[in-house]
DNA sequence: TTCGCCTATCGTCGATTGACGATTTGATAG
DNA sequence: CTATCAAATCGTCAATCGACGATAGGCGAA
């Protein structure tokens, strides 16, 4: 794993960790055609906080801005999240170390 | 989508929103065995720093420490992803929209 | 051209994050 | 009991984030 990647990778998943940039991707996944001021409405936030987390999405490389006459037509770039998917899923690898208290049921950690 | 798993998913990206994080995930997921204080020197940041690191990782529910005589074993709890991965999943629903620009190669956009 | 709508950017504010050294807690060894 | 080592917590600091209102720019309609 190269820095470049880690850094790559933090990006992504900073792009998901906010609840506001969820649901404005669960949005663009849902709405059948291009979508612009209506997220504004949608979400419930300011119009210019919406522009600001789409600005941080489309510069996480996740979604694209396409230029459509008065207003823009965002859409999803769902394969941008295949480091993250691919990520996670080289994890599970140790899921035989010496002392997992019960991977498949950690209801009680000593939090 | 409720609230609470909009929550949920945030904390979740947020626990990989870092570049140290994805190590030490990394390292926990390399290490047969358990795994202390030497992630301290793996990593290159102060021993506090560190721990808070993984404090933030146990209260995300990603790993588990176990209190092993003198020092701790911490251990992934890979199945903590699952959500992550099933969202991600479902997001490329939207390939059709109207204006994707080309979402198997998307190249170029208007950053 | 001028108006109105939609989006982006700017400036500011409080809250949160990340890092560190210093200190405290906890358990084993002697 | 005391020394020692590992880990967590505390206090502080600079940097970043998230939200907002105000403002600027682009485009179509009248």
């Amino acid at each position: 794993m190269t820095p470049d990647s880690e850094t790559h990778l933090s990006e992504l998943a900073k792009a998901l960790a906010h609840p506001a940039r969820l649901r404005i991707l669960q949005l663009l996944a849902r709405t059948p055609g291009c979508i612009g001021g209506d997220i504004v409405g949608a979400i419930g936030l300011a119009q210019s906080t919406v522009s600001e987390h789409l600005r941080i999405l489309k510069a996480a490389g996740v979604i694209s801005g396409e230029i459509d006459g008065p207003r823009i037509c965002y859409a999803l770039a769902p394969q941008a999240f295949a480091p993250l998917s691919q990520f996670i899923a080289t994890l599970p690898l140790a899921d035989d170390t010496c002392c997992t208290p019960s991977p498949t049921m950690p209801e009680k950690d000593l939090t």
